[in-house]
DNA sequence: CCAGTTATAGTCAACGCGATTATAAGGCCT
DNA sequence: AGGCCTTATAATCGCGTTGACTATAACTGG
């Protein structure tokens, strides 16, 4: 209070710091083609837009200009990272990104124009886990210790193989799905992606399976994917991507579509039955093939009753 | 890629968006008075500078400038929120502010001059129940269930009351020390600390115990605090804080000062011994005063190791 | 009516983890 | 020196969670 010269205190200094705010959206929605990102330019990068100073917050911003843009009123939103790196659009343009991961439900898509949505996994391939291990893994591989071996020392060569290892499940290791930020940037560490050749790097091996994007529009997307994986085994944020009723199979489907792998039945049901996260609504619908389901509906009360340690799914360990 | 003039492109358009970029540092270090925080200004503060357009990227930025200014050599980092809230300053001018956590090992403290250490819990004294339920728990509910019941509406004062009884551990509920920033939000909105009354709102009730801070620099160090906590449960960043060498115990009285909450120590030594983190190095030490203790030391091979799902501690549920 | 599909309920065993007890090894005070 | 305190370290018990599996119910379509 009275050292009003401190070391420093803030923008007590005259030099400009003035920078540029740019707003990223990562807005997902599952449908029955699978886990679903809003994306323009035909998908190769994901929608931003200035930080507007008319609006109150950050968040409200993101919000507002989304649902302008592509009609998607959004549901849940959750920071995710802010960037600066210097040469991040490869311009000597200095630009903070703040990147948001956002749920929505995907209706009327495309009725707006120019936004359109993109599987996840046409990005990661290598992330759907869910008819199995993908077997483009076992071709990516020896590609992976080929660029471990090709370290200088001995020592580089020994964590580049034991991260690759772990990230991509080799030597019988079990597949987390959680890993999918670390997959992608030892991917562009190993010259993999496509992405990584625009820094210089021209020894542009054959890029790995996925489509890239621009910038690094793709790295946040896997940002928001390892976030999202993770997010759902202990907040019930799933169901921001239901529709009002639905089946219990259908909340299945839906993790699964956003962990990219399998999941027990009876334990999801009795996971999700324990909870009490959903309650029925007595109707049925016959539209599912077999014995008719029930349709449930999120139980809304719950929701900030288990602030944490609630909302857990049958996604532990392999 | 063809269509050049989409609905929105980033920095396309020409209005001038610039604000300033403040990156605010919460850096924390444990001793035997407890959990610390690196403060400015007799602990009003937290340290705070410009984003230097000349790093690399905002985390060697921050890195940077706290190493200069403090001679504190900063170990982990993660960025906490990036903020833009209007009046988050008071001010009419427009500041981004990006927080980050840092884990230091607060050696020479003070050396390079103005900067001290404050313990987390002078500014959140409800936090620390490392000695039973505080005392002053028992007199912070009935205020809690006045604000409640001061609320307008029916629905407003039933959600209230059910906020606050989750976050304070009201009606026997347990007490979930990753609340700490619910708990802090929730004594603003109520107005029952210092800093509500800024906003304008003069209902001044007298404020809670616990020291208030500069700005919203107490939100953001209630954000660091439940970051931590959530944190140590899954990540062995816990060693960043600690000595090369260290008993078991000394680790066991780490992790209580940052959760709040006493752990058992046959089963917190029981859980470290089984996921190989730390190693004996042979060596003991008299200095605990019964039997000698074995000094270990952190077990670096492992590190990227298990990178998630590792480092659990048994703080799970009460 | 039978085969196929899905819904729903129940069982079993392994593991994790919280709680407790027991034993070892030093310091300090009388 | 001996007893008591402190801390370190090891071992055990029991409950709850959860992963894997089996069984039964209900409906559709040929």
């Amino acid at each position: 209070m009275d050292q009003a010269k401190g070391p420093r205190k803030g923008r007590a200094i005259g030099k400009t710091n003035d920078v540029n705010a740019d707003l990223i959206a990562v807005v997902v929605a599952v449908n029955d083609a699978g886990p679903c990102v809003l994306t323009i330019e035909q998908g190769a990068a994901l929608p931003s837009g200035p930080f507007e100073l008319a609006h109150r917050s950050l968040q409200s911003s993101l919000r507002a200009w989304v649902e302008l843009q592509t009609g998607q009123p959004l549901g849940y939103i959750e920071q995710l990272y802010t960037f600066a790196d210097r040469d991040r659009t490869g311009g000597n343009e200095r630009v903070i990104s703040i990147s948001y991961l956002a749920l929505t439900r995907e209706e009327d898509a495309g009725a707006s124009g120019r936004p359109s949505w993109t599987s996840w996994y046409d990005y990661f391939p290598w992330e759907d886990h869910r008819s199995g291990r993908p077997p483009m893994l076992e071709e990516l591989w020896p590609r992976l210790i080929e660029w471990a071996q090709g370290a200088d020392d001995g020592a580089t060569r020994f964590d580049r193989r034991r991260r690759a290892a772990v990230a991509f499940a080799m030597d019988d290791r079990a597949w987390n799905e959680e890993l999918a930020l670390q997959r992608y940037e030892l991917l562009y560490e190993a010259a993999l992606v496509e992405e990584a050749k625009r820094g210089g790097d021209s020894a542009i091996l054959a890029p790995v399976p996925g489509r890239s994007m621009s910038a690094d529009h793709r790295r946040i997307l896997a940002t928001a994917i390892a976030r999202l994986r993770s997010k759902i085994k202990y907040r019930p944020v799933v169901f921001e991507l239901m529709p009002p009723l639905f089946t219990l199979l259908q909340l299945q489907r839906t993790v699964e579509a956003l962990s990219g792998r399998l999941i027990n039945k009876p334990n999801f049901r009795r996971l999700i039955g324990q909870q009490e996260l959903v309650e029925k609504t007595g109707t049925t619908t016959a539209e599912t093939g077999g014995r008719p389901a029930q349709l449930y509906r999120f139980h809304h009360a719950i929701l900030d009753e288990r602030p944490v340690a609630g909302t857990k799914l049958p996604l532990a360990r392999a």
